[in-house]
DNA sequence: TCTTAAAAGATAATTATTATCGATTAGGAT
DNA sequence: ATCCTAATCGATAATAATTATCTTTTAAGA
């Protein structure tokens, strides 16, 4: 995992280059998108930032994330259910493996991925501008339990 | 490409097999999902089966591809945009290259997947059932394209 | 301190999907 | 071939995540 404060830094400095306003409730939604590294949800932001600002409004929230989000410091995982899931700590492109059973969303690092990227170019003629890449299954904790549920 | 027709079969001998009733709606749904190489979206499902019984439901619809989901028999493309695309020619899970210029999804042959696949168990733990990998880019034909819109 | 455009907050609108429910019908039984 | 009944259809209401709207508040440069 990347250091949060780092991560915080590099997302204000991009609002002040882009000139776009350091806001108590903004800074409250970058610091608990830098430090978690478990992937929220924007309710999960959205009840954390009221934690400290309880009359923010859930607009905010989504309006934060839509502006990280152009400015790429924020990776959207989005699902069709529409349980979706940011990283603030790490805004590139990559793999996630995602736990059926507990939701747990952790970061492998996989050094084949950029070969299979080459193949896929190389075999459909397309300029690969991103990727996304997801594997659903069951994480070493859930697998040692005993009973499901 | 596969077969549609022997792809049709199999859906009808799905169906036929757990014992649900084969509807001319669903013949219509069904025949669309196995002919279309295209990973149609639930609208253009409608349109099509609308110009043979233009009393169609949506709502038919979506019962109709939620079932064949379960029977795996489909394959959902869900975006978090709610653009979802489905594939019933290949309904297991597979890469797909998707043009983010004119929209098409084609579908790669990457023989390098089971290795990363294989990485990423090893690396993590998980047991892993699934997957979902999408490279967005310019398609071939968009890219010989001088004008952009 | 002043000014003003950006952002916040509250809420309405939008949109894909799901649920509801009375009417229709596929397909097995007779 | 006809009957019966639960499955399915069709129409529409409900749901839920996200986006739009609009008034009030405020960050930050002058």
């Amino acid at each position: 995992m990347s250091d949060p404060t780092a991560r915080l830094d590099e997302m204000l400095a991009k609002l002040r280059e882009r000139h776009f306003r350091i806001t108590p409730q903004r800074l409250a939604i970058l610091e608990t998108l830098a430090v978690s590294d478990g992937h929220p949800s924007v309710e999960s932001v959205f009840a954390e930032v009221r934690k400290k600002f309880p009359t923010t409004s859930l607009a905010t929230v989504y309006k934060t994330i839509t502006l990280l989000k152009e400015l790429n410091e924020v990776l959207e995982l989005g699902f069709s259910d529409g349980s979706n899931r940011y990283d603030g700590s790490k805004p590139t492109p990559h793999p996630h493996m995602i736990c059926t059973r507990c939701k747990k969303i952790i970061d492998p690092d996989l050094t084949s991925l950029e070969q299979l990227t080459r193949e896929a170019s190389q075999k459909t003629g397309f300029k690969i501008v991103t990727q996304r890449l997801d594997f659903f299954g069951i994480c070493p904790e859930c697998l040692q339990e005993k009973t499901s549920g």
